[in-house]
DNA sequence: TACACTCCATACTAAAGCGTATGGAGCCAT
DNA sequence: ATGGCTCCATACGCTTTAGTATGGAGTGTA
């Protein structure tokens, strides 16, 4: 199970496990079962190894999770870059953004798990720092589209919180969820309310679910 | 501080804790830290007690967890009906549970530290529950507004991603939630987008601020 | 006065988790 | 082959917490 990958060694790549396979085990017990899941013995037996491990990689349990915050800011940033990929069209950006949010199972139950533990510092300086990142390529995105900074700034922020209340929901009512084409007709409706653009040049109506060019499954 | 009412003795109400005392510090100790607060030494020590009354009133922690859980959902169920009070008009009824999502730091805060125990399948269920009943009020409004089912369906969880979303990105990144007339501003843009009625009567132009009739403050 | 009941304090056990100390197996160099 | 380095196992101590056992103060009742 362990990918038991050298770092720094040369030459032997056998059974040996780096400190970022203790950061990407601690990572995958966060999204599982919250942070008092990432707890040093438990870790070590998932990994097949005991805590003498552990404690020749990291000094404490703290620099475990400082380690696997790094780790988790990076894969959030690498995320959003591969998923918006090379989209220029600030709608598109949008869209891809909106499509991602709803994509990655993990990704959502990871931040939500992070963002829950409020009494670390420093997990909830990187969830800080993750969001607000997110928030200013929206903010940006909607600048794109026309809109001055008081209109951007709003929907941006409207933008990301049906974002982050999607993720909650589907982690706590998953059947409120709409699935398969229904779900399309779900995101269709979001796309289409909270980007203007496309309000402003396909329909005037208010409903508007049946004459629009329909969207790929994203799931 | 213990609120020190007596349940079922006749006379004496002086100082003697009841487990719904013991249930509304759980929720406490939930709201500010996540279930792992929920300790009962802790708890007894903020009491003014020690596990000896914790363990006359309760079987064990679990049951602990099961009346706070239960004094939650009353708790939650209580405050919708107070906040939407007797609004028969649905668009007004959605309005003001649109501000009653923003206004309570606490009860957000609660919801979000109880939904994120998810390994606790008791947890789990009275969340789903809560937002079960919550999704079926919005939808009941969304129809009463005269929407089809699916478009019912689909705003309604729209709108209830929504008002989690900002819960969460207020306890994550306050400081992205507008303040004062900003907020009035932001508020508004959602409410009109959220709820067709508004966007067909008032206005047909994209970001729609400035004619607006004001909207009093919530907080 | 004797008894019972309510509510809680104190003193334990057991388990889990963090951290330390130490030694040892494997490998590489000289 | 000897020493040194890397990576880990084992054993121990410490703290926190759940849970139990027991007794005791206060109050009411016969």
């Amino acid at each position: 199970m362990p990918a038991a990958k050298h770092a720094q060694g040369p030459g032997s790549d056998k059974q040996s496990l780096s400190a970022d396979d203790w950061a990407a085990a601690a990572l995958d017990a966060m999204a599982a079962g919250g942070l008092e899941c990432v707890a040093i013995e438990p870790l070590a037996r998932r990994l097949g190894v005991t805590k003498g491990s552990f404690y020749w990689h990291f000094a404490n349990r703290d620099a475990l999770i400082e380690a696997a915050l790094t780790r988790w800011e990076r894969e959030e940033t690498d995320d959003i870059m591969v998923r918006v990929g090379d989209a220029t069209d600030p709608y598109e950006r949008v869209v891809r953004v909106f499509k991602a949010a709803n994509a990655s199972y993990r990704s959502g139950r990871l931040y939500l798990a992070l963002a829950a533990a409020s009494d670390r510092p420093a997990i909830q300086a990187a969830v800080r720092r993750v969001s607000e990142r997110r928030l200013a390529y929206l903010y940006e995105c909607y600048r794109a589209l026309g809109l001055p900074e008081g209109d951007a700034r709003r929907w941006s922020t409207f933008a990301y919180a049906t974002f982050m209340g999607n993720l909650q929901i589907r982690r706590d009512v998953p059947e409120a969820i709409p699935e398969n084409e229904q779900f399309n007709d779900y995101l269709r409706l979001m796309i289409e309310t909270l980007i203007p653009r496309a309000r402003e040049e396909k329909n005037q109506s208010t409903s508007g679910q049946q004459q629009d060019p329909p969207l790929q499954a994203v799931v």
